[in-house]
DNA sequence: CTCTTGATCTTCT
DNA sequence: GAAGATCAAGAGC
């Protein structure tokens, strides 16, 4: 069966300065971008946001091969392995050393659906990419793409072209700074990894 | 629908 | 040795 054709997404290339500002800022700016690797990808409607000071970030303890990106400058990629089996997908922001990120939580799928059904062996949109493990594995994002930059091929991010209605809400699959209202979403988004809290 | 569990990498204790 | 920015499958209701 041959490959549906996969149209441009409409809006600006973002580029590195577009995540060289607090990640509170950036998180938010992000919900209704449009993310693609290797031309396949979707529309983010659901990110948190971590920053060093934070206790549950990665970067909280310091640097580790594992997190050296985060320490990095802003506008690349941090890929880390989560529970042993998932990959997960974050944008490096604000200055170097600050170690803050963006996590990718879930896209609406837009491009290269049917290469993401046969990557997650699953046909219904609507749980492609709904949650930060499934959005790396429809894209076929690994350690390999540790490091790269956000504004340069395989990636590119389109910025919305209207600012959304967003949602904001606690973080997911956290213990520690629970409280912290640091994960935003797509209003009423149908592709998101859990509802946000009413 | 909800709840429980296994998968098994990286870091910390 | 234990926990963790997760997911899917199976049991039970």
């Amino acid at each position: 069966m041959a490959e549906r054709n996969i149209p441009a997404p409409t809006g600006r290339l973002l580029t590195r300065k577009f995540f060289a500002r607090s990640v509170h800022d950036v998180a938010p700016d992000l919900i209704g971008a449009t993310l693609l690797v290797d031309g396949v990808g979707g529309i983010i409607v659901e990110v948190e946001a971590y920053h060093h000071t934070d206790p549950a970030a990665h970067s909280f303890n310091g640097p580790t091969p594992r997190n050296m990106v985060m320490f990095g400058p802003p506008g690349f990629l941090y890929v880390y392995r989560s529970y042993g089996i998932h990959w997960c997908m974050n944008f490096v922001c604000e200055k170097e050393g600050s170690a803050s990120a963006v996590l990718i939580r879930a896209l609406e799928p837009t491009h290269g659906i049917p290469a993401m059904r046969r990557r997650r062996g699953l046909h219904e949109e609507r749980t492609l990419c709904s949650g930060p493990g499934k959005l790396c594995e429809a894209m076929a994002v690994s350690v390999k793409h540790n490091g790269l930059a956000l504004d340069a091929p395989p990636l590119a991010i389109y910025a919305r072209t209207r600012k959304p209605e967003i949602v904001i809400g606690p973080r997911i699959g956290i213990t520690k700074a629970v409280e912290l209202p640091w994960r935003y979403g797509l209003k009423d988004s149908k592709f998101l990894s859990k509802p946000f809290p009413a």
